[in-house]
DNA sequence: GCCGCCGATGTAAGCGATTTCATTGAAATG
DNA sequence: CATTTCAATGAAATCGCTTACATCGGCGGC
């Protein structure tokens, strides 16, 4: 099945059928309803290989997160996917699983098959990573840590913004020793979140108490871990943020282990607002970073270079809080 | 930077720079590395769409999935990711959210894209969509529901395995009152677990009280309505069964709002075993089904079709409990 | 009435690889 | 030594499409 003989059955070139696909204004409405109706009637669709091949465009986009199992990403992927397909793009997915080899494999998929433009979701990537794609001219989108650069366009959150309501809904509250559980240091978004926090506690005139600061991994063990810490290391903090709900989730855990009650002992919060954070018990008050805006940032940036159009280099994306249950005013 | 250069650096002529590559036996040892140096020093990598056009083979595996924000798929995509790269298979993802229109757009792009093979790992898929692939005679593996046909496999999950384990578990804790929560009885799946419940009920000499047997719809909320309208019906269960883990935290939720403790008053149990599954409070005990053997299995089905190995058209994926918190002994 | 322009279409040249077939020189055979 | 065989290589066709360029008829302007 082939142009040729959809040509030969709407007894037409087989540029005329390549045109009445891919540039209908060239072709009269006479023969263009012709080579449709051959077209359905044979069940042609073209080779998407021969296309590219010669067209040097294949409607490819990159999309490269850290772990797809992470629930963050998937309704990332989910978000991108969506605006992707709907015009017309592919794209090809790939988990670093924050290893380095897996990223340089991952670039070279990416450039083999062509890819039009990447998203880059993940954390940090190796600068020779980066340039093999600057080179090829591959337009870039990073979230939060790109470099600049030609064609390489940054989404940027605001952390801080959602971490301020947190911090002012738990003052209201008549919270006062608060605390936080971070991320990895290493993960430029986990200190973003830290530093905003502590800005926020120092704005309001609250001391710092390092023994109510500590950092998880971002994972539930993590979460747990530091927040049995903190419960050890000295007077019981009233509210507690995370840096993420994983380490939110953990935390709970450690609360509970503790003999205490989320949140009339403890009150938490969460950041990200995972689907799960619903799902919690009892529901996590949580900071909600929406992905499926973040997606539809990151694919419009890359779409925007794609066709040429101006851009900044940067896109917003604020965050809110979202309050459920794991939050009440502070005991006497 | 195409083979023309290399083989012009090489001094060969562009069929020994494709076969060093392809073919290796069929060039001496002296020229491959010639050629090797040469393609090192220029950074040469081949034009996968020039490579597929003209081979036939795109090296590209379709996988249809119901909803990547699942908790269920991400670990589903992941193995089948890990596993396909490592083969040197790149893959196009889809999620059909349960659409048929979706469904339609995104066997077309597996089409379009000239995918070897497809893993369609959703529930149900319109038969004219299959045919499609058919006739195109590109192999498939079905989870659970694969019509019979030419190069078409199935993983077949034994789901009664690990409710016979579950049900075995309760049975010894003492439980008599056991009920069950089920899925969307259009999925065969949920179906099929159903009746595996019931079965091994009477079995064991239970009487079975349709006051205990409910259905949602796999989610959270609807694995809460079926057990507050459980718990409304008549006589207490000590101990339920989900048929899937989603289903299971709404369970639990809904027991504990209607004041009772899960498991002391009221035993149970998950099936999937999602990664979340050990982050409920108390941790679920559940069945486990291995998305990631799943994948591995669905992966080689196709693999060895598309190597003309002989392979069954079935292939088994067994389910065991898991055991955490969420059942104890039965009251007396 | 002729020229130039323009819209509609066809012809054919690639795009960058793989692969068939032909060629060559050396080794093996009788 | 003549003949066959074979491993190594090259020349050129090919995959299915897009697109630059050529062609052609019709129409408006002078």
């Amino acid at each position: 099945m082939k142009i040729q003989e959809v040509a030969r059955l709407a007894k037409v070139s087989t540029a005329t059928v390549s045109r009445t696909i891919n540039t209908p204004s060239l072709v009269s409405a006479q023969t263009a309803t012709r080579v449709w109706k051959a077209i359905e009637k044979l069940g042609y669709y073209p080779n998407t290989n021969a296309r590219s091949l010669v067209s040097g465009r294949s409607r490819i986009l990159g999309l490269i997160v850290s772990d797809i199992t992470n629930p963050f990403f998937p309704e990332l992927v989910k978000g991108f996917e969506d605006v992707a397909i709907q015009q017309g793009y592919e794209i090809l997915i790939s988990s670093t699983d924050y290893d380095s080899d897996r990223m340089a494999i991952c670039v070279r998929r990416m450039l083999e098959r062509k890819v039009e433009g990447v998203a880059i979701m993940t954390s940090e990537m190796d600068k020779h990573l980066v340039d093999q794609l600057a080179d090829r001219n591959v337009p870039m989108v990073f979230l939060d840590v790109g470099p600049l650069g030609k064609r390489i366009s940054n989404i940027v959150v605001d952390y801080a913004m959602g971490i301020n309501e947190a911090v002012d809904h738990l003052l209201k509250l008549g919270h006062r020793r608060i605390g936080f559980i971070g991320g990895p240091p290493t993960l430029k978004s986990a200190r973003i979140r830290r530093t905003a926090f502590l800005r926020l506690l120092s704005r309001h005139g609250i001391g710092r108490d390092s023994r109510l600061v500590d950092a998880g991994d971002h994972t539930v063990d993590g979460g747990l871990a530091a927040m049995v810490r903190v419960l050890d290391s000295g007077p019981r903090p009233t509210a507690m943020l995370a840096s993420n709900d994983l380490t939110a989730i953990g935390m709970m855990r450690a609360v509970r282990r503790a003999g205490l009650d989320v949140p009339r002992d403890i009150s938490i919060v969460g950041f990200d607002d995972i689907r799960l954070a619903q799902f919690t018990e009892p529901p996590l008050t949580t900071v909600r970073l929406s992905r499926g805006e973040l997606a539809e940032r990151a694919f419009h940036a890359l779409l925007s270079d794609l066709n040429g159009e101006p851009h900044g280099a940067e896109e917003r994306v604020e965050t809110h809080l979202v309050v459920r249950d794991t939050t009440c005013p502070a005991r006497a």
